[in-house]
DNA sequence: AAACCTATGTCAGACTACTGACATGAGTCA
DNA sequence: TGACTCATGTCAGTAGTCTGACATAGGTTT
């Protein structure tokens, strides 16, 4: 049951888990997202505008961790259907701040019910100090991708 | 700095880190497998392969986290190129085995090298006991998130 | 001041993966 | 046997994201 010799043993390697586990995340936010008309990233920009008002457009494609001209079509959307408002023009530089409008706020409320239940279920298994060790450890590997060092 | 009251707080969600965490390896491993002409799913499937001769399109698509579809097309690709194999008609019902061809086998050495650089290095900061824990509690929440319970 | 570098917003095209749909083969049950 | 259910392979259309490119604003360096 073993590799060749040359393999990566996707029973027990920590990437194919940890892409795994978002997955298995994103399908089941999708799950419940999908009554709503909203997407996984369409929510993540809402919330992310929740608690920092006044983003711009490539501060909020690297907090949904997507390119700025993706996250460019969708506040496009979003705008004209009237979730977000942006300035016409930018009060400095080229920057538009982007802030929610009543209906965007009205609507993230349903949505963050929703993902807040799958995040209490993903966490039901987990006692306190698992939790707390599953953060840790995942800003640790961040660290380590981003920094492209080997952290030793 | 925290939320208006009903907000997921990204900062300590674990759900946001582990998207996090996911989208980093991924950016990764995107870049070490871009000079080689390959990307992440083309990876996954090869690899799949390597250790589980035989494996069928559907069977693929579930290891490699993508619908039926996507991998198929992603199969007559390789096929059509030369790095796998399947016969042409179903030896048994409709399920159609699939196989490496030496050309793919050897495609993949260099990018499980690559790969396996990446995995060392999101593992570099974190202990031998870190790395067992990661394992268990990503497993526990996958778990979590597919039975659809609690985990109480 | 001028050249340079970086970051931003935006447009256009290409690609990837997805949903929907259909036919087929296998197993189950009445 | 026949109806039912389920999984598979595949085709077609759609949607989301990406790469490439350009112009512009601000800061830095010489």
């Amino acid at each position: 049951m073993s590799q060749a010799g040359a393999g990566i043993d996707l029973e027990t390697s920590l990437g194919y888990l940890l892409k795994e586990a978002s997955s298995a995340l994103r399908a089941a936010m999708e799950a419940v997202l999908r009554p709503l008309g909203m997407t996984v990233t369409h929510y993540s920009c809402l919330e992310l505008l929740a608690q920092r008002p006044g983003l711009s457009n490539s501060e909020l494609a690297r907090g949904a961790f997507v390119t700025r001209q993706s996250m460019n079509v969708l506040l496009q959307t979003l705008e004209r259907e009237g979730y977000v408002t942006r300035p016409a023009e930018a009060p400095f530089g080229k920057v538009l701040p982007t802030r929610l409008t009543p209906l965007g706020r009205q609507s993230l409320e349903k949505a963050t019910a929703a993902v807040r239940s799958v995040e209490l279920r993903m966490l039901g298994g987990l006692t306190e100090s698992e939790q707390s060790a599953a953060l840790r450890i995942l800003r640790t590997m961040v660290r380590s991708l981003r920094d492209g060092n080997d952290g030793a």
